[in-house]
DNA sequence: GCTTGCCTTCGAGTAGTCCTAAGGTGGTAA
DNA sequence: TTACCACCTTAGGACTACTCGAAGGCAAGC
């Protein structure tokens, strides 16, 4: 099967301009062209490019990611680098869940604090001020 | 309590940078300065970053932060924007987090992958070849 | 008095994405 | 045949959200 950078990027989920981006800083380099000079994308390329979208939205910098697809060029011989890189986008991650987690449970809090406060005091109710001590329901606290 | 940007800048885990960023683009609208014109940071100003810093790290643009710190201070008539807001942000996150959790699931399949070879085929085994074929042990499958 | 270390402002640089302009090609249809 | 649509191409500029460097102020310590 082949595809249009239109089909693709619909297929992936990001633009066409991203496409080209990677594609013109040599992250796809098995993307032919058609006599009009249109990219031919194969599944071979798909697969590549499945990765790059992984690696970039974990948040790999295009300069690592070029390097990473140096490397399985380059051989098995590169396998303990690419095994390290990948532990390490693994570790990072996992991090991120756990950030976007935490993050999560104060928008949730912030979510039932507004539900409450539209059913229950529906302009109706006191309401001391608006400067911002009005708004600590989720008062900020961490580490110590 | 006061701080230091630089406390404050470890305290949250960014940078003094983006601190200043958002102070100069009117996201800390509490900061005080001392005699010698340096920022002083309050209780209530790590809560209105910690927001940001939550709000940022969950993808919302600066832009549409401004717009909601300026409708906390507008008052109590703006609940209903802002109940909106944080919904969107919450299913925005979730989106989020179920996609990272996707793509960890690549970057395991690699890291197992990498493993593998390491431990059986120490450079003693047959290699097909370094096309990217040989990569192919999480062909990339989706949707149909 | 000098260094160290923190702070300041201003302006420039960056990554990655997005968009526009200008143009080519192929298909359909009046 | 001409018009139009829908797609593709490239080159280059705009944008976001930082990120950094330069140049300088102030306070403490030797």
């Amino acid at each position: 099967m082949s595809y249009t950078i239109q089909e693709v990027a619909k297929k992936m989920a990001i633009s066409t301009y991203s496409i080209r981006y990677y594609h013109d800083h040599g992250m796809l380099p098995f993307v032919k062209r058609d006599a009009n000079n249109n990219r031919v994308f194969e599944d071979t390329d798909l697969e590549w490019l499945h990765l790059i979208v992984c690696l970039r939205q974990t948040g790999m910098p295009v300069e690592r990611i070029q390097h990473y697809l140096a490397l399985v060029q380059e051989g098995e011989n590169t396998v303990p680098e690419r095994y390290e890189m990948m532990k390490a986008q693994q570790a990072r991650t996992l991090d991120e869940i756990n950030d976007l987690q935490n993050h999560l449970k104060t928008i949730n809090l912030k979510v039932d604090h507004y539900a409450n406060v539209l059913i229950h005091h529906k302009s109706d109710s006191f309401v001391p001020s608006n400067i911002p001590e009005a708004e600590e329901h989720d008062v900020y606290q961490e580490n110590q």
